[in-house]
DNA sequence: TTACAACTCCCCAGATCTGGGGAGGAACGG
DNA sequence: CCGTTCCTCCCCAGATCTGGGGAGTTGTAA
C-alpha cells in the first residue's frame, strides 16, 4: 500500500464527521491525480449517503433524470463481486448513452472504476474512482493503484459502518430452514402446488411458511417477500 | 502490499485448480510465519469448500462435533463487516469454551483473525489466519499484515468466484425502462392495481410489461421474474 | 415445567393473477 | 419504407393466491 493511502486511512480513523471524511476524500483524490472519488452507501431501505467529490449539481441532475434506472455501472455493481471497469460495460442502450453523454458534459471523467462492497444484512456500498485522460493513463492508474482501491473501499466502508452504528441497528432477519426452502422454491418459479410437492408437504403447510416468512420480512405480499429474501441473500436461485 | 503477497496473488491468478491454490496457500502461510491460513466459502446450500492448511482430522472433528453451532468466530463473521480478532470474542459460553479447548489441542493457533467477505446473491466466505505465539507476536503480525489480509481475502474470493463460474456466461438481459419500473413496483410489494396507479398506466398496460419482462427473463411466473430481476441487479427495491 | 419456535395440516370466500386472444401509435435503425 | 421495440389499452374465463379463522406435535431453553 502506498504511503498516500496509508496516511489517508489513518486520517480516516480519526475523522469524526462526514464533513471531515469528505475533506480527506478530496485531498486523496488530488494526491492520486483523479478526477473524482466517491464512496456511496445504499441502505436496504433505500437511504443513500456518501462522501465524495461529485458536486451537488451532478448529484441533483442524476437524481432528477432518474439515471439510476439506466446506469450500467450500478447494475453491474449489484450483480458482481469484481471491481467494475466502466470501459468494460455496455453503454449502447439509449438510457445509458444519455447518461454517458451527460456525465461527459459534467466532466465526471473519461474513465472510471467502481468497487462494490457488501456488509451484513444486505448492506451495500460502492467506491468509485474516475480519471480524465487517455486510455494509457487509465491503464497506468489501474496498474499502480487498482488493488489499493479495493482495500480503500473496504476500509472506508468499515469506517462508515462505525460512524453509522450510533443509530439503530437493524435486527437480523432469520428465516427457518423450511421458510427458506419455501421462498426459494417460489423464487425459482414453482407454483405453490409444485413447491409443496417438491418439499413433500401440503400446500397448507407451505402457506404457513410463506406467511410466517412474509411477517418476518415485513412484506406486503409473497412477491415482495421473495424479492426481499433474494436481496438479503436469504434464498438463492 | 508486501512482495510476498504480490507474488502470491500473481500466482493465484495463474492457478487452474483447487489443488494448486492449496499449495500456494501453504507456501504463503509459511512465508508469513503463520500457524494456519484458510479460505473458506460457505455456500448457501450448506456446501463448504476451501483452500487452506487445516488438516482433515480437524475438519472432520469440527463437523462431527457440530462446532459451527457454537463457534463465536463464525457468528461474528456472519454479523460483522470488520475483520474479527479472535481475542475480542466471548469464549465463555459452554460450547465455545469446548471448541476453544479442542482447537488448542489440535494446535490450531493461539491467536487468529477472520475476515468475512460477501459477494452477490448471498455468497459468503471468510479468510482465517492463525498464529502460535505470545500476545506481542500477534500484535506485531497484525500491524505488519492486517491490511494485507483484507486485500488477500478479497482477491482470493475473486479468484474463487472465477473458478466457480466456469465458462457459463449468461447472455445479458436488457429490460425496457417500463419493464424495470413494473417489476420494481412489484418487488416493493405493490399489487398490480397499486403499481399501475403509481406508474399512471392501466393494469392492462402493466400486464403487458410484466409479461414481456417475464419472457425476457425466461421466468415461469411473475414472482420468478421479480426474483431473477433482483438477483441480476436489474431492479432495485 | 412452561413458553416459544418450527414443523405439520385444515376450512371458506373473495381478490388477484394468468393464458390466450385482440388492438393502436411513435421512434429508430437498416 | 419496413421491421422491431417500446409504449399504450382492451376482453373472457379459469387458476391461483390471500385474509381470516381453526387445529396438533416436537424439541429446546429458561
Amino acid at each position: 500500500m502506498s504511503r498516500t493511502l496509508e496516511n489517508f486511512t489513518d486520517a480516516l480513523n480519526g475523522a469524526s464527521s462526514v464533513g471531515q471524511v469528505e475533506r480527506q476524500v478530496t485531498d486523496l483524490r488530488d494526491r492520486l491525480g483523479l478526477q473524482h472519488l466517491l464512496y456511496h452507501w445504499v441502505s436496504f431501505e433505500g437511504e443513500m449517503f456518501g462522501a465524495g467529490t461529485y458536486d451537488d449539481a451532478w448529484r441533483d441532475h442524476y437524481i432528477s433524470e432518474d439515471f439510476a434506472r439506466y446506469d450500467p455501472v450500478l447494475q453491474a455493481a449489484y450483480s458482481q463481486f469484481h471491481p467494475i471497469d466502466w470501459s468494460s460495460l455496455d453503454w449502447s442502450p439509449k438510457g445509458a448513452r444519455r447518461l454517458y453523454a451527460h456525465a461527459r458534459d459534467a466532466r465526471i471523467g473519461s474513465h472510471g472504476a467502481t468497487i462494490p462492497i457488501r456488509g451484513p444484512n444486505g448492506q451495500f456500498a460502492h467506491l468509485t474512482a474516475t480519471l480524465e485522460g487517455e486510455d494509457q493513463d487509465w491503464e497506468d492508474f489501474k496498474n499502480a493503484h487498482g488493488r489499493d482501491l479495493i482495500l480503500l473501499a473496504h476500509l472506508v466502508n468499515q469506517r462508515a459502518i462505525e460512524m453509522q452504528q450510533g443509530s439503530v441497528e437493524e435486527p437480523r432477519i432469520l428465516l427457518s430452514p423450511r421458510e427458506i426452502d419455501s421462498l426459494g422454491s417460489l423464487a425459482r418459479g414453482y407454483s405453490r402446488a409444485q413447491a409443496a410437492e417438491s418439499l413433500s408437504i401440503s400446500e397448507h403447510t407451505l402457506r404457513v411458511y410463506i406467511e410466517s416468512a412474509r411477517a418476518k420480512l415485513s412484506a406486503s405480499n409473497t412477491t415482495h417477500a421473495v424479492a426481499r429474501a433474494v436481496k438479503l441473500g436469504l434464498v438463492s436461485i
